[in-house]
DNA sequence: ACCCTCCCCTTAGGGGAGGGT
DNA sequence: ACCCTCCCCTTAGGGGAGGGT
């Protein structure tokens, strides 16, 4: 009678795929203690409890590589040691998973938020911003990359926080300033500071630069209209997030500073 | 003057390697707007606003195929839909390395627990417990996989939670019984009954077979020293979890009924 | 120094093809 | 029907080699 599992019913009984321990037998973790004439695998008593062992450690988020260390030199410490190692992995991987879920979030609330009310007037209140002025231009929005990539380089200013920020534009009688919001505050660059106080906020979406001109004359008529007393310079913001709702419209968003 | 950016220069700008930025034109994710006559790529300021999006698309969890779906087909409800699939994926994969942690804690509590008093005397209660007769043997404890194998197979009883289960013994006069642990009540087959109540437990690390009869005859001359009335057989219980301990150690407990 | 195009490598297996008893 | 040995494929890139301006 036959004493042995062949390979298909080791897969059965511990519910793992034949490839699977034919992989693991491959990366040297286990070895069948027979092979019939055929050279059909035979596993006996003891190899499918080394298997058995062999697939808790994997569940337990040990790779290949650490579970066969560990098995070539097991001991107390050892299996410890990678249980301990692979615990930390798993804790690193929840806390990245949660901050990922969070800005998920964000960008969720965000889709929620222009769901219906595009353009809303609103009040805001602001801290005191310095923006760093990139480039200068007249009443036109072309900015070539390379003069920002320059200007960062120039300056050495760290790039890294820019593909994550809106963009900043400030905008005066005939003339549209491209910035950088500088929380950093040490650079010695041309920059404009507005100062802490309430805001007009007017939020909306636009195709198109022309489209951001009629809304600017609409702040004003709003203004006018509510008889509100304005002070410094118009912020423009294009939203970089907001605008991942739709593919052709940017979310921008107009502030005035009030009396 | 150049109007754009080098492969190199947007790898500064958006800290994504150069490779990174070729294998996302490989994956059809994004294109140059402009090639110089020497073959290098350049980058306009909207071939980096798109790639900008693109990484937080993928810095959301999105997969490169779907973030290829939904820049084929960019509208709001894709965006919102494409972020709602990551958020569940997220949060399913949150949940399963949650229940890891809980695993391998369990794993390292074993350890602590067994680090200093390998061997125990206590009392414990419990309930009503139904085995399943394996195999009965005279006094040797050698079981074939194959025999167990198609004792599982002829009942059809599931095998997936063996590989995760201690191993349990009745140990009578001259006869060692393998047992199954019958949580489901619903087989036909012979099986022994130990009443609920408390036992007397003994656990310990034996290297083999002869070792576990002299604890057996430990456990005898306590229960004697001790003057404790017991009924019924001894259960001899290998720990799977507590024996990946050691290599060559198993862990195992006796118990015997009191009155 | 920076860019180009191949091409091989990583992790943990899954899914065949083609052949044998 | 079950087993065997190749061999190719998956994800998201990393790391060269060899050659060009």
């Amino acid at each position: 009678m036959r004493k042995y599992l062949t390979i298909g019913e080791v897969s059965k009984l511990l519910n793992i795929s034949t490839y699977n321990i034919r992989y693991y037998e491959k990366e040297e973790l286990i070895k069948p203690s027979h092979v019939s004439d055929r050279g059909y695998r035979l596993y006996s008593y003891n190899d499918i409890y080394s298997l058995n062992i062999i697939m808790i450690l994997r569940e337990s988020g040990i790779s290949i590589k650490d579970v066969k260390k560990l098995i070539n030199n097991y001991n107390k410490e050892n299996y410890r040691q990678a249980m301990e190692k692979s615990y930390e992995k798993i804790d690193e991987e929840i806390k990245r998973l949660k901050l990922l879920k969070r800005d998920i979030d964000e960008s969720l609330e965000i889709v929620d938020k222009y769901e219906n009310n595009k353009e809303i007037f609103s009040f805001k209140y602001f801290h005191k911003r310095r923006f760093i002025i990139i480039k200068k231009s007249d009443y036109q929005m072309d900015y070539s990359i390379k003069e920002i990539y320059d200007f960062y380089d120039k300056h050495s200013i760290d790039m890294s926080p820019l593909y994550k920020s809106d963009s900043y534009y400030i905008l005066e009688d005939h003339q549209i300033s491209l910035c950088l919001l500088d929380d950093v505050n040490e650079h010695n660059i041309e920059s404009l500071i507005c100062e802490k106080g309430k805001y007009l906020s007017y939020s909306f979406f636009v195709h198109n630069d022309m489209e951001i001109e009629k809304r600017v004359v609409e702040m004003f008529e709003y203004i006018i209209k509510n008889n509100i007393e304005y002070e410094g310079e118009m912020i423009l913001i294009i939203g970089l997030k907001a605008s991942m709702i739709s593919e052709s419209e940017y979310a921008a968003e107009l502030q005035i500073k009030i009396k």
